[in-house]
DNA sequence: AAAAGTATTTTTGTATCCACGTATCATCAA
DNA sequence: TTGATGATACGTGGATACAAAAATACTTTT
């Protein structure tokens, strides 16, 4: 008999909110459309109680609207919201760098250039999927601060921001100037001055909002 | 007959979020205690199904913790987290009151001047509820930050450390520097300073962790 | 043909039901 | 006495059933 993995058989609840916040994050739904619970439950082979638990969770992270009596939509993000959202993410990462600057040691420092090298290989190579590598970067930095509910409030916001980031990235196709950007954050974080490594995350996240901003709501 | 307003008949899962997160607020289920979704059903009548539904939500804010086949229990903070909260929660304090600065004018220093006021006269009558007067005075300098998300994020950090804020006050029953501190911000916004006023607020609720810390986990 | 009303279908919200997992506690062996 | 074993009660996860609300299609009327 096979070992027994307990987190290979999740509950019907994790699966369904696993499976939705997916599609949610690779754009395969798009705001505005209603997500039917009794279809999705089809799709992944249960009933839609589970579903719609999910649902719940999801809305708690802001990716779907709920509205009584008139079901799931998923939830857009206007140009101010995309905004707001960017400006709470350069705070918060901006913590999130201060506080991981003195647990970095040297083969920290080259894991992150090993990331920040395998996020311009994805990003010239269409293939390989940048806006993970990206996230995979600024994740890594997150981690660093050793602060779990810094951790998982920061991962709830790009998981946000996500679907946008797609649809950027696909449209302009360059990663412009996110290389020399989180280069810059890694020297900052070099130079050992917590400070300034706090202002130039924040100055690159904050930085990024308008570029994005362009596309969601083109030349406005 | 009278007028329908639509919002005085929520849906049940709405009622169970709303009777539960009270009673978490309140300190009346203690951390660890287990949650029973058929009594809680029973007590505002109504079936498991709601309950079990307002549980997600709940613990997306992290006011439960839910594990599968072994129910729901009351979330409790270690002293770390409770340390964490304080951190995140002075990075976006900070920011909300930066974004705040340009909105605020004459009346609305009077409206803060009377909120510190009404602080003060529940801390010395232990009546009136001081835990709430003092939400309700960052919760006003939020509000003037316009940023819907950033308010409702700050807002979910207090509703998870109102539980300690209380045993806090109803131990040491004295707000001790919250006054001074509070004015201290009325100050720094009045200085027209933005990044200074970021400063004292962050600093005042950064200095509010250890006192309250100390209660929580008494003499370590 | 447009508007209004009505019937029909779909979907949501909630209750109930059942199977399984977990905890409790008594029993028994060492 | 202690530790293993098994029976029992309880609670959880999920499916199904049913009523109420919305959305939709279909008349009817003008």
């Amino acid at each position: 008999m096979p070992a027994n993995f307990p987190e290979m058989s999740a509950t019907a609840e994790v699966e369904a909110y696993n499976h939705v916040q997916r599609a949610l994050r690779l754009g395969r739904y798009k705001p505005g459309d209603r997500l039917i619970p009794e279809e999705i439950a089809a799709e992944i082979g249960m009933s839609r109680m589970p579903v719609r638990e999910a649902f719940r969770r999801l809305a708690s992270d802001g990716l779907v609207v709920l509205r009584p009596n008139r079901g799931c939509v998923v939830a857009g993000l206007t140009v101010d919201e995309l905004f707001e959202i960017f400006e709470i993410r350069s705070v918060l990462e901006g913590l999130a760098v201060r506080l991981a600057m003195p647990r970095i040691d040297e083969e920290e420092f080259e894991e992150l250039d090993r990331l920040l090298e395998r996020m311009e290989r994805a990003g010239q190579s269409g293939g390989g999927d940048w806006v993970v590598r990206h996230q995979e970067f600024h994740g890594r930095i997150c981690a660093l601060s050793q602060r779990p509910k810094l951790i998982h409030q920061i991962s709830a916001l790009h998981v946000v921001i996500e679907p946008y980031m797609r649809i950027w990235f696909d449209d302009c196709n360059k990663p412009l100037s996110a290389r020399e950007e989180h280069a810059a954050v890694i020297a900052a974080l070099r130079s050992g001055d917590a400070h300034h490594a706090e202002q130039v995350m924040q100055e690159h996240v904050l930085g990024t909002a308008p570029l994005l901003a362009e596309f969601v709501s083109p030349s406005r």
